[in-house]
DNA sequence: GGCTTACTACTCGGATACTGCTTGTCCGAGTTCAGGGGG
DNA sequence: CCCCCTGAACTCGGACAAGCAGTATCCGAGTAGTAAGCC
């Protein structure tokens, strides 16, 4: 029970993206700045294009770019498009099978189960809403030529 | 990315056993109360006790009974006895590998996407430690005949 | 020389295998209870 | 009548398979740039 490696490198990529600014750049490149699996990658990438994070553009000199900018893109939207829109915590309605769904006689209102952890679910999603890759980008900057290494490594 | 099923099952397993109060009660019961295959609930269970949430006794008469009141029970304590402690974001410390790993000089500090997607996952656990069974039976109770209804599945 | 055209190289995008974890099942160790035999 | 012993039934506990999502890889469709050929 963990996010894919896919929200890790799709968070990074975004970022690096935004570093490098301006024109696309093909995910062999963006593979490389992390060591990772170029095919793969480019997978989750498609998955921020459907999202509306990323723009592609085949050919050569193609690749992919931010559609908006860091400021518009919170945490939550890249884990959603790589994870889904999909609950942490998925009721299957147990409390209407077996012994005690035969007794009970319907399934009035939600299930207080499902609610509580509804509630934790919302939270979780809440602060990733609040942070924007825009902070943690600011939060990079503090290193040292942090955007010099970054542009020389997608170059 | 879900939690397991087991979260749900455990969940609605301890609420019953405090309904139901007093002696033990088997897996086997436990599990036709919901329709569940017993011997994977009762992998289950063995999670729990290794949590201190239930206690076992071998033998005939014997079963599963919960080792402390359901207030001092919370949803942290049982999405950490089933799921592990483990977190929702795992950083493979990507920015320490490929082109960028080798023109970065060290990793100074701690990595800011691991810190952000950390503070959205202390969001999700506070929230979960903050609602206690208890509080859920409470809801449940407001339905009509609930404790007769489990207490007659479980006999 | 300038324009058209065919070609090459490079990109994304989806279809295709592989791996690890969740899910599910099975059998053995241990304990309680019941029943029979002996004192 | 009371106690002891043997057996059986039932429980948890861990070891052993199956299914599926995540992981990884490969090949085809499409496009920009280039170079050659023609006017």
């Amino acid at each position: 029970m963990r996010t894919s490696n896919g929200v890790e490198w799709a968070i990074h990529t975004l970022l690096n993206l935004a570093v490098v600014g301006g024109g696309p750049v093909g995910s062999g490149r963006l593979a490389d700045a992390h060591g990772l699996p170029a095919a793969y990658l480019n997978k989750q990438l498609q998955q921020l294009v459907k999202a509306g994070l990323l723009t592609s553009t085949p050919g050569p000199r193609g690749g992919f770019r931010l559609a908006r900018p860091l400021e518009a893109i919170t945490l939550l939207d890249v884990v959603e498009a790589i994870e889904g829109d999909n609950r942490l915590f998925r009721c299957t309605e147990i409390r209407c099978q077996g012994r005690i769904g035969e007794l009970a006689p319907a399934p009035t209102g939600a299930c207080a189960v499902n609610s509580a952890m509804g509630r934790a679910d919302r939270a979780w999603r809440e602060a990733l809403a609040g942070q924007s890759l825009a902070e943690i980008r600011a939060e990079l900057d503090r290193t040292p030529a942090f955007g010099e290494i970054v542009r020389s490594a997608l170059q």
